[in-house]
RNA sequence: UGUCCGAUGGUGUAAUUGGCAACACGUCUGCCUCUGGAGCAGAAGAGUCUAGGUUCGAUUCCUAGUCGGACAACCA
């Protein structure tokens, strides 16, 4: 796979905990110089920023070490999960572009051998089958401060265990009727080592292992054993896992396998957003968004259609570092890092949002100019392009002020402007409606003598607009997108409150603008600037008759403080 | 009330493992500019949660406390 310019390899950069970790055991030749991870997710939802980070992280390890990372799906949970989650996991991972190469695995791949694992358990007289059910149980597990009780079913033979669990697997109970549990100390101050369930019944068809199966292993069951399986050498995940390492380890202990480590980091907040797949799925179910892929979502199929690169998130993973305490990152970051990417790649065009009809009163009635236009200041072998210019254009309603007052730098009675690769005109007039007052159009003339290039171009105006040709523009749709909430940290909501009353309801705004004729062969995902306004990514439903637009971010937030 | 984890400018991450705190974003100022973008130059902003202890010396080690987070799905 394609190496990006990331700047993930700066040398003599301090090393984060994990690679110092890594590093540590790489020393101690702990693994025989192994460094083997892996991104593990629950095909159960659409990946997000958050797993972006996860998937730089552990896939960034493996090529850093010259190791490996693989793919797997945890798909312990046939009621929850579909391959509809694993075909868009494996989508988004290939184009963050990280390769597992023909290693995607399956939690589900293992299930005979994590069988084989709880009759070891068994025999060991470290698993029962429990008959309670699933509010006897969580009855009889106590609380945080208080030990649970023992299940009446804890001391059953090895005999009957193997028996029960031998028919549970073939089918004879329905769901919920019987459990297969570690036997550890109902008395733990870890909630994880009371006796946790390790298999329960579920009559339900997997995606892949279809009808093969009638009990499941529990995620706690399997993901651990997973990791030894695949001699993962360093099981990355997020700090909630912390509490259940010592069930882990108990299991790889008891079992008798390969240990990985598990190391755990602080998942990523995002300000101004919402970050769980329950609530991502919420604004997808409740229409608030379009859809997974709505450009407003943090998820990692949003940010593509909104206009976000991979190298933009690349760099923003690696910007935010890897620690142990909980963050907030601000979205300005997140945008900060599309802005630097686009900056270097995205072509320049000319595009008008708010249209004002200019008239060049001195310019030939039928005469085109094509204007030389540089495509990208920051990277001159992208060439130049012609832009067609003649006596009526459009400019930015906002770059026009009747009564300009303070520092407007741009159009007004009597000033002069720059055109943007074309000539300074000076405003002569205004004419407008005479019944609203609204203005209509405004009357200018040119100065040919300062056509951008000419020898005489180099007269000083304060302001320079962008424009287009008002016969020559092409229409599009522009869709412009505000933050998703209107504060800060929407899962912080008050009383009586949820996330969904801080939804923002301004944030699409749909707009028809007016963009340069060089456009017209854009396909969905090609980025553009338009200058002056923002960077702009073609939006799928775009089609050489409809160009649709999506603002990735514009040039500079100009958002209050 | 228990166990585990964490605490460094506004935000995030560092500090060569004990030698008086750095980088990025943001903010501010100036320069430059045919994008009020970008770029360039500079500045402000934390004495590292608190109290003790060890030490010549502590952001780094120890103790206690404070605050924040995680844990009581047959979810992951």
């Amino acid at each position: 796979m394609e190496e990006n310019n990331t700047k993930d390899e700066i040398p003599g950069r301090s090393l984060n905990f994990i690679e110092e970790i890594i590093e540590e055991d790489l020393r101690s030749g702990k693994n025989g110089n192994r460094v083997h991870t892996r991104f593990p997710p629950e095909p159960n939802g659409y990946l997000h920023i958050g797993h972006a980070k996860s998937i730089c992280l552990n896939f960034g390890l493996g090529k850093k070490y010259n190791g490996k990372t693989n793919l797997r799906f945890d798909d312990t949970n046939p009621v929850k999960e579909d391959v509809e989650y694993v075909d868009s996991i494996k989508e988004d991972v290939k184009w963050l572009g990280f390769d597992w190469e023909d290693r995607e695995f399956y939690a589900s791949d293992y299930f005979e051998q994590l069988y084989e694992f709880a009759l070891i358990l068994i025999r060991k007289g470290k698993a029962y089958v429990c008959d309670m059910s699933a509010d006897e149980i969580s009855e009889t597990r106590g609380t945080p401060t208080r030990p649970g009780k023992e299940s009446p079913f804890r001391n059953r033979t090895v005999d009957e265990n193997i028996d029960l669990f031998s028919h549970m697997r073939a089918g004879e109970f329905p769901d919920g009727a019987k459990v297969l549990r570690a036997k550890i100390d109902m008395s733990s101050p870890n909630m994880h080592m009371r006796d946790p369930i390790i298999y329960r019944i579920i009559h339900t068809s997997h995606h892949r292992t279809g009808d093969t199966w009638c009990i499941y292993p529990m995620y706690d069951f399997a993901h651990g054993q997973s990791d030894s399986i695949e001699k993962i050498t360093h099981s990355i995940c997020t700090l909630e896992f912390e509490v259940h390492r010592p069930f882990y380890d108990w299991l790889i202990q008891e079992i008798g396998i390969y240990a990985p480590r598990q190391i755990e980091f602080a998942r990523l907040n995002l300000s101004y957003t919402v970050m769980s797949k329950r609530k991502l799925l919420e604004l997808v179910q409740n229409k608030f968004v379009s859809g997974w892929d709505d450009p407003r979502m943090p998820t990692i199929c949003g940010l593509r259609r909104r206009g976000y690169t991979p190298e933009a998130i690349r760099n923003f993973a690696d910007t935010i570092g890897v620690a142990k305490r909980d963050n907030v990152i601000d979205i300005n970051l997140l945008e900060f890092c599309i802005r630097e990417d686009l900056n270097a790649r995205a072509s320049r065009v000319m595009g008008v949002l708010n249209p004002l009809k200019i008239v060049l009163d001195n310019f030939p009635e039928d005469l085109v100019e094509e204007m030389e236009a540089v495509n990208n200041p920051e990277n001159p072998s992208a060439g130049i392009r012609k832009v067609p210019f003649s006596k009526e254009l459009y400019i930015e309603e906002e770059d026009f002020m009747e009564n300009p007052q303070g520092k407007f730098f741009r159009l007004s009675p009597g000033k002069e402007v720059r055109l943007r690769s074309a000539y300074i005109i000076k405003c002569e007039s205004v004419i407008k409606d005479p019944i609203s007052g609204r203005i209509r159009e405004v009357h200018c003339t040119y100065d040919p003598l300062t056509k951008s290039g000419m020898p005489e171009s180099n007269r000083k105006v304060k302001g320079t607009l962008h424009w287009v040709s008002v016969k020559h523009a092409l229409k599009a749709e522009i869709r412009l997108y505000d933050r998703l909430f209107t504060v800060e940290n929407p899962d912080n909501a008050e009383e009586g409150k949820t996330y969904i009353d801080y939804l923002n309801p301004d944030s699409l705004q749909v707009k028809t603008g007016y963009i340069e004729p060089s456009v017209k062969q854009v396909l969905p995902l090609d980025k553009l600037q338009f200058e002056r306004l923002g960077y702009f990514s073609v939006d799928y439903d775009s089609t050489a008759e409809n160009l649709v637009f999506n603002c990735v971010v514009t040039l500079k937030d100009k958002r209050p403080k």
